[in-house]
DNA sequence: TAGTGGTCTAGACCACTAT
DNA sequence: TAGTGGTCTAGACCACTAG
């Protein structure tokens, strides 16, 4: 009998399992072989039906594959779509420095339009914050961004933070799902000034309603340099 | 003890258990209660294991969601990610007529940026297909696709259908993931008279990278009337 | 207190794969 | 033939919820 790694005394012998056996697979490369199920079961003494428990929830998380009569083996990893991400995680992925400037950053009363969208009534307060963001130095895109003030307490009070979807994070409500609406413009003379391009310069117009859990978080309106921006999108999963 | 559906004798008892309690809840309101773990270990003779397995799946499919001390209740339907679709479904979708005219179908060799994306060698057998797309009439967007001829072995023989993705998924090669790119653009002189539009006029370019299973299926470049087009996507997941 | 899901045991037989 | 995962049994105790 090996020893055992004792890991915590207090936790579920399925979870154990389940975690020792991704320490061991994590880093390994696809198609590599996972312990066998009666070798875990000597190994942490346990039944067989508690390590199916804990192989399970790794098949299941895609991280593990079954082959009946050969063995469990580390999966290949599969495509999956996009992370959600907001403006600063999208540029640093990108290897640009991600920079705002608060245009402005105010409690109001909701319009129809932003009302409907995160599911207020008219009149409701919202946060209102509106910031010219820009990649290594330039201009990069306008956004105006509404928020319920009811889910974010003290926002405006507490300093306004760089990432609003690190803010969300920090309070639990990173967004799970995300709906966004894409189409091309001309910038109106306004935007071609703050963007600092020409007028009627390409735009793309990008809307975005992120629901976290239950809860819509936020709903924006952005528009994006065309010669400057490209978006990208992973639609779908492999496996 | 009640009747015991018969569904199928060769069936496993945890697959007829689950298409049981699938046949059970599914249109059944979100909160409805599905019966208890021992009622069906009841219902069929079975071993609680049994019926455990089967509900693990129904769990994970999003249909059922445990809440322990209380029971097992249908889901509330999990928001889902788009379905990833080509134009013919997506404007069928929006309630629209379309249509395309064919303006080029030929096989190519492939250059070194289309060979790249279909994961090819320079040279290679493509299909190049160039369509003018219509929507109630109106054009509405040029596409040039790009297919691995080998995976279409006699496709442009067969007679062109109607919608690209209805041929691949006839074919088992419907996409399960897609990369696209977005951008905004003005319209070059030929494509706004395609298009019936102004020169100059704003255009969305559309780029799409469609693979099904390990398969790269499509490669394609669209430009969409930004007047009339504006292209909706549904990221992430609940639950 | 009765019922629920969560966890766990100690076996068993099967079909399949690899040697 | 030995080993693997797939299926299945007949119990058990626990924490939690609801009446």
């Amino acid at each position: 009998m090996e020893e055992v790694l004792v890991t915590d005394g207090r936790a579920l012998k399925h979870v154990q399992v389940r975690e020792y056996v991704r320490n061991l697979v994590t880093g390994a490369a696809p198609g590599s072989p996972a312990p066998s199920e009666r070798e875990l079961v000597q190994h942490f003494g346990v039944a067989r039906m508690t390590v199916r428990q804990a192989m399970d929830a790794l098949v299941v998380e895609g991280l593990l594959e079954r082959i009946p009569g050969r063995g469990t083996f580390v999966a290949r990893p599969r495509r999956t779509a996009s992370r959600i991400t907001g403006y600063t995680e999208e540029m640093t992925r990108r290897g640009m420095l991600a920079e705002s400037q608060t245009l402005l950053a105010r409690r109001e009363q909701a319009g129809p339009g932003v009302a409907r969208a995160l599911a207020l009534t008219e009149g409701d307060a919202v946060i209102h914050w509106r910031r010219l963001r820009r990649a290594d130095g330039v201009p990069m895109c306008i956004e105006d961004a509404y928020l319920n003030e009811v889910l974010l307490p003290g926002f405006l009070q507490s300093g306004m933070p760089t990432s609003l979807y690190d803010s969300l994070e920090s309070r639990g409500l990173r967004p799970t799902w995300a709906e966004d609406s894409v189409n091309a413009d001309k910038a109106t003379s306004e935007e071609s000034s703050l963007l600092e391009v020409d007028p009627m310069s390409a735009v793309l117009r990008h809307s975005r309603r992120a629901v976290s859990g239950e809860k819509v978080v936020e709903v924006s309106r952005s528009v994006y340099r065309a010669d400057r921006y490209t978006l990208w999108v992973q639609l779908g999963h492999d496996g």
